[in-house]
DNA sequence: TTGCCCATGTTAAACGTTTAACATACCTTA
DNA sequence: TAAGGTATGTTAAACGTTTAACATGGGCAA
């Protein structure tokens, strides 16, 4: 803007002014004169000066567990694409689903300016929750949420979801259904887990509390190893139900080891989606979330809070289905291709 | 910071001294009293502040054609762990193979004033690249390269692991190979063609121009469908050879539909990894990148070139493997697990 | 005692924008 | 013709840092 000004002769506030689509108040030629100059000069407007100056980065930081886990990955693609559409960009981190390293990321994230944040928090971040409202700092969650705190968040509707997930194999036939999931204890697993016990209990099966098997984040291969060696699938179990995709991704390598077929030796559903579910030998039946709504909803709720930061807390809850495989056990009827 | 010089009566500056850790610029007693001030206050260093006055974002922008592509959000992921080891964050967005969305992002990374640049270059952005160039702004460029233009890239031996695919399915027996590809006519691939068309020559096959089908990444799916109907696998040819997972995991898609066995009608080879490979009825044969590598070394390269500006141009061969799954054809011989 | 140096703190300019407040000249209108 | 309005340009302060240059006072050597 300097050069542009030197070059015409003339003050860097009327070149800022044109440069930055003030109406009315330069007069036409000297609008096109400095057009002109910013073109040839090759002008670039400095977005660090101009956050300083207005204290809008229109940047959104977004935490998620692992952005090369598919079901985040998706996620990241869909608000990378709602959130350019709005002029923003995105800057984007992976807990690991760690406490630690999502205040670390939240505090990289304010200092850096954003504008707001959407965030899958790990178990046990209620402090870091509580922290950026403290702040008014605009968030909004996703996937995951804390019925504790009202926040801003964007879910399914899990306990339906996880309902269907067992009905599904109960109407299979199946009747002692395993239920793998993560031991975080975070309210969107225990939400599939109610919907699980509930459609055992509606279909008149008592819900056995060793088919439950948790296993970590951190250590999921040798996890879900004991815990299948516990159920004894096949034997124990005839049916298994993966909470999320990266469980069912281990759970299916490992049947697959112990030489279990699907679904004459066990019934499977899982939720969220991957390749590796349609190419499976017999197509895995899924809970498909709605990523776009999650994605869209999520920046769309996000700008609308940070427009107008008085906006109350909304919780929304997006769309999910169950996608038929033939691996819920009743071949004949339920495949769907 | 003017909080705190106010709260002790101080100046701007000595504040700014001991929050930056400049040393011996300020007594040890003044230095407790400041840190402590600033311990009870909150303060936060404004970075978009400190970029302003450094010329220096710590920010790197990543262009990928796709990050919700398992291939590169697993890409993303590392560049992410080894960026933030050195103070880095990552801001990224997806080109969709498109030259004006590519031009799109580096102009959207470069007003925010990115230190470096880490592309996986589109087909036709040469002119990009070398805007970039004389800017002299840091980039690097991944999995693609142009072979015209000397550029900082990291990259596999293409040639050998097209050519080393392609013997896989020789060994087996195979002698109708056909190969799926991209029609961009990306440097990467023709490599890879040229590995496969060698390894055939060496088994002495002469290659046929119409097993090589082509794909555009706009139509994946009907361009797959018409160009499996030509080579009609089973009969026209027993082997087929996909140049990236994307094109794989389409073409086992619709091979499952059209009823082929693998690896008894068809033999498959495929690029890249992906957890359906693995979950596949027949574990599928694939080459392997070194991703942990790509991403170490993009980022190590680039940060290199930030920090001296006058660093050559360095091309850097990442490893790639050959993962035996059963679907060569050779199951007896091949199996690996 | 004088002169210097050193340690420590302050002042002010700068980074590239934005924008309120001001200045100027011209045009109306009565 | 005078008063007021309008159109258009300029000045300067501000955003939150950093840092060169300057100021001050005390300690030390001769």
């Amino acid at each position: 803007m300097k050069d542009i000004a030197a070059h015409l002769g003339v003050s860097i506030a009327v070149v800022s002014y044109v440069m930055s689509g003030k109406k009315g108040r330069v007069s036409s030629e000297m609008e096109a004169k400095i057009n002109k100059a910013a073109k040839e000069l090759g002008y670039q407007p400095n977005l660090i000066a101009r956050s300083l100056k207005s204290g809008k980065t229109s940047t959104l930081g977004l935490i998620v567990a692992d952005i090369s886990n598919p079901f985040f990955a998706h996620i990241a693609r869909i608000i990378e694409d709602t959130a350019k559409q709005h002029g923003y960009t995105v800057i984007f981190g992976s807990s690991d689903e760690s406490v630690e390293k999502s205040q670390d990321l939240i505090d990289t994230f304010l200092n850096r300016q954003v504008d707001g944040l959407i965030i899958a928090p790990p178990a046990g971040t209620e402090a870091q929750v509580k922290m950026l409202q403290k702040k008014k700092m605009p968030f909004v969650l996703i996937d995951r949420y804390f019925p504790d705190i009202p926040t801003d968040n964007i879910r399914i509707d899990n306990f339906g979801a996880g309902y269907a997930a067992a009905d599904c194999l109960l109407k299979s036939g199946r009747r002692s259904i395993a239920l793998i999931s993560y031991r975080s204890g975070m309210e969107h697993i225990k939400e599939r887990e109610r919907g699980y016990r509930q459609a055992l209990i509606d279909h008149g099966v008592a819900p056995q509390d060793e088919w439950q098997i948790k296993a970590s984040y951190q250590r999921l291969e040798s996890e879900v190893r004991e815990g299948l060696a516990r159920l004894q699938p096949g034997v124990g179990v005839d049916a298994i139900l993966f909470s999320t995709n990266s469980l069912a991704i281990e759970g299916l390598k490992q049947l697959n080891r112990m030489g279990l077929r699907i679904p004459d030796d066990l019934g499977v559903v899982s939720f969220d989606e991957s390749d590796a579910f349609d190419l499976f030998y017999v197509p895995i039946t899924h809970i498909r979330q709605s990523l776009p709504d999650m994605g869209m909803e999520a920046v769309g709720l996000l700008l609308r809070h940070i427009k107008d930061k008085k906006h109350k807390t909304e919780e929304i809850v997006v769309g999910s289905d169950l996608v038929s495989g033939a691996s819920c056990g009743a071949v004949a009827t339920k495949m769907v291709g």
